[in-house]
DNA sequence: CTGAAAGCGCTTACAG
DNA sequence: CTGAAAGCGCTTACAG
């Protein structure tokens, strides 16, 4: 608890107003009270209550606006869940959102949808970008309207943001490798990978993760083949059916996106459940179910709910503080195994779910 | 952003102070009115605005009261993070806590202790219990007094507390024989448990749920014996290093609490490093270095800086607005590996770190 | 460029 | 038992 405006107003002999202009960088103000003001403000280590300004806000009510690929993608419904968190906590202080999304990664669907969302007006952008061009551009155009920008779920290599919020996909690459270097107990180990795209960044992360961690420190693991499904499971059901009969030797599939449901379907039709073990990501209701079969091994996920909660929160304390966070704010890589889904109380506190 | 109780006292034809009463359950007024004011206010969905109640707050500040076993106990490091956390974010509402610690568990020291922090005046308690009757004598006591109660860390069996922050014992005891089923790979393994103690209920728990799983699931592995280190790791030396020898064909070791270091470094002198898999619980500074060398081969965290910061939330949310957290909040099960904590990075979202 | 007033929603003494 | 006023810290029009 420190001093309020009040106090320095006194000190400064002059009216909280003043002390507003000064300490809020707002316009009409003599530059040398201003300078006066500020030291003030300094010797006594003032900073600014949120409970006043979360009051104050009231009058100015901020929006944010969000744009995500969640449609027909279960991997996004507990990022709602932690959107919908959020924005619940925040609308005492009169936060409000506005939410498009689209299926699939489309470029212009993106940049149009965020034009949306800038003409009905919003104070803030919270987005999964797509790593283009043109998305690169219009976060510079943002950034010279002072439209504050928090990506999540993917990050954008270049291009200014004001942080990012999500999974660190070379580390989550080498995590699967290690579970799969333990799995192999020491012992020779064919394994498959299957990848969604070779186009996506954050899929080649997992794939080079995972491949340097192998190479130094699990020799023993055999990369026969790396086969790509475009996260589709019908695809996938295919091409790891064709696989395995190729290679009745493989022992192990490593997926890092999409295509999970496909791929087990395969492995169960082979006849090879619990034969051949499984690393997949995230957790979606059909994952869980191979989980409980015990059909995949392990699944590694990545705070879905954390992804949805944070930007909003971040952003909102931007506003509200000017409070920076850091650049990458990372997600933990959750191993999950069987015991985990079994019983439904090893949630984790920080994810509430309906009772 | 839902009405005002000015809004309401408009429609009651009464003033904001009475409105107040209503629905404060504050004493003086008539009860007909009081029954009114409250349908108008159900009619309208009224919800108080946490805002305006967290600038009233200023007046009469809030103290909270932390006990804790966390003297010599590395353990509590990112506790005290958590709750350092909590209170900074909350100190702009007038917050302020008295913590209070002690070394291991003693009845009296942790009954003189909450007597203390009583007396000097704190309005809510949070704290480990040690599950004694005098300890649930003592929140009896306190809900008379009403002052309400947060545990965590350790629940207690019977007794009254708001909620309860932390693991579940039985759970992570579940999660930890998948574990050693998975490091199994189907093949016999010849297991030894070391506990801390079989006096302490959560040690005990974490070995029921580990032999249930293993006695449906993974009849291959072979529970040779059970050890008691008393979470010294002198005792935990000796005890495992004279088991080694007398028993060279024990291939895994599941230690349930304290001891870790001690353990590894009879495992490693006696040259069985990387030989004997071994399960752990939690992150201290050197279960990281054992894991790093490849000595510990998983160890499973149960959040700590999460059962420092929720119980403070969860407290003042309860003054602010009455919220009742759940009976339990339960922390999630980390599984770490090696690569987990080679990358400094991968911390996870909710875990700030001095950068 | 500066000040005085009103207001955000809720609470708390103080009058009546 | 009820009301009118003042205040928590900050911001924002409106005067001057």
């Amino acid at each position: 608890m420190s001093v309020s405006i009040r106090e320095i107003a006194k000190m400064a002999g002059v009216s909280r107003g003043t002390v507003d202009r000064a300490l809020n960088d707002r316009p009409g103000i003599n530059p040398e009270l201003k300078a006066r003001i500020l030291n003030i403000a300094r010797d006594v280590d003032y900073r600014s209550n949120k409970a006043g300004r979360m009051l104050g806000l009231r009058k100015k009510p901020l929006c944010f606006g969000i744009q995500m690929p969640s449609q027909g993608n279960d991997f996004f419904i507990d990022v709602r869940r932690g959107i919908s968190a959020a924005m619940q906590e925040l609308a005492d202080f009169g936060l409000s959102s506005k939410i498009l999304t689209m299926k699939g990664f489309s470029v212009e669907k993106q940049l149009s949808q965020i034009r949306q969302l800038l003409d009905e007006g919003i104070h803030g952008l919270i987005f999964v970008p797509i790593d283009h061009p043109k998305i690169t551009a219009l976060l510079d155009e943002l950034q010279e309207k002072q439209i504050p920008v928090i990506t999540f779920n993917n990050d954008i290599e270049h291009g200014c943001r004001l942080s990012y919020v999500g999974n660190d996909y070379i580390a989550s690459g080498q995590i699967a490798a290690g579970l799969i270097g333990l799995l192999s107990a020491g012992s020779p180990l064919k394994t498959l990978i299957m990848t969604g795209s070779v186009q996506v960044l954050g899929h080649n992360q997992r794939i080079s993760g995972f491949h340097d961690v192998i190479k130094s420190d699990y020799p023993q693991v055999d990369i026969v083949d790396v086969l790509e499904c475009q996260d589709d499971d019908q695809v996938a059901r295919e091409r790891i059916s064709r696989a395995l009969e190729q290679r009745p030797d493989v022992q192990a599939l490593y997926i890092t996106a999409g295509g999970v449901a496909g791929a087990c379907e395969a492995i169960r039709v082979r006849g090879c459940a619990g034969k051949i073990k499984v690393v997949s990501f995230d957790l979606t209701d059909r994952t869980k179910a191979f989980l409980k079969e015990g059909l995949i091994t392990a699944t590694i996920e990545q705070e879905p709910y954390q992804q949805g909660y944070r930007p909003v929160k971040l952003l909102f304390d931007y506003f509200l503080d000017g409070t920076k966070p850091p650049q990458r704010c990372l997600t933990h890589n959750r191993i999950l195994i069987r015991e985990h889904v079994m019983n439904l109380d090893t949630i984790g506190a920080d994810v509430p779910k309906e009772q």
